[in-house]
DNA sequence: CAAGATACATAGGGCGCCTATGTATCTTGG
DNA sequence: CCAAGATACATAGGCGCCCTATGTATCTTG
């Protein structure tokens, strides 16, 4: 049944994700892992923004960001700034310690995946492809 | 310059395919995560297979293996026997409940992947070329 | 201005992953 | 043939990511 081969390539999809996920973590070491690079770059791109906001975007609940967060600061690689309009709220924004660890993971990542795909068969064109794939399937979860 | 992009490229691809891993694992429900549906499609795959060779397979230790077997035989997915030619070893095998769960597992994720995929622009000639570079870069992960 | 909504923190738990270490059991060189 | 190292697995203990439940300010509004 061309279902279950559907279910099936669905299914390969996300295991092999779960896999890549899993094995860039083990070579980055002690470094940042991909869920903290993930953070940091989302609040480069979103500007101060407030700890719900961003567990919204980064479709977590709100308790996990709060301690994302908290472990971010602990680095110094983000401050959380009062704001002015809302004294319950704060704006978490990256400092230059965070903008350079977000490069830096950013290298590391690019130099390890880099590596595993100077080996295979395929091409820049493939890789943009895939990321826009799955760029388009994790857009659309919350939209339905 | 080219080298930043492809940086950022390969940075898309990790941080979206671990996106992609917690959105399905929140679809999930409380039902199996994709690690564990990892497990069983490997453990599915290799037929009778010892805790050790099995860590070596998924990349992972083998204390974390010895755990994860020991919940899915706690959940009656699989069953240790003992190896006939090796007293210190133990064979890991799927039960009919553990295949049954595989197949359930497998028809989720297909529900929850089509339905994201059903919205975009993709064919699935795309997603089995997506599947297969991240096969290949997690295959050349150990290869060096 | 009270009552509900909202932003965030804390408490507590589960799972996936790790290293260090212990306990059998196998294998092998003297 | 038997001690010594190798091997298969388990246990202990720890960290990160993620969750729900709940508490505490602060805002908003009828």
């Amino acid at each position: 049944m061309a279902h279950e081969d559907a279910d099936r390539l669905a299914t390969e999809l996300v295991i092999y994700a779960s896999r890549l996920v899993r094995a860039v973590r083990r070579h980055a070491g002690d470094e940042v892992a991909p869920e903290t690079l993930r953070l940091l770059a989302q609040i480069d791109q979103r500007g101060p923004i407030g700890i719900t906001q961003l567990a919204q975007v980064e479709n977590c609940a709100q308790p996990t960001m709060s301690a994302a967060v908290r472990l971010l600061a602990e680095k110094g690689w983000v401050e959380r700034a009062a704001d002015p309009r809302d004294a319950r709220a704060s704006l978490v924004a990256l400092t230059a310690a965070g903008a350079a660890e977000l490069r830096r993971g950013r290298e590391r990542f690019g130099r390890v995946v880099a590596g595993w795909f100077a080996v295979g068969p395929h091409t820049d064109a493939d890789l943009r492809r895939a990321v826009d794939l799955m760029k388009s399937l994790v857009a659309h979860e919350a939209g339905q």
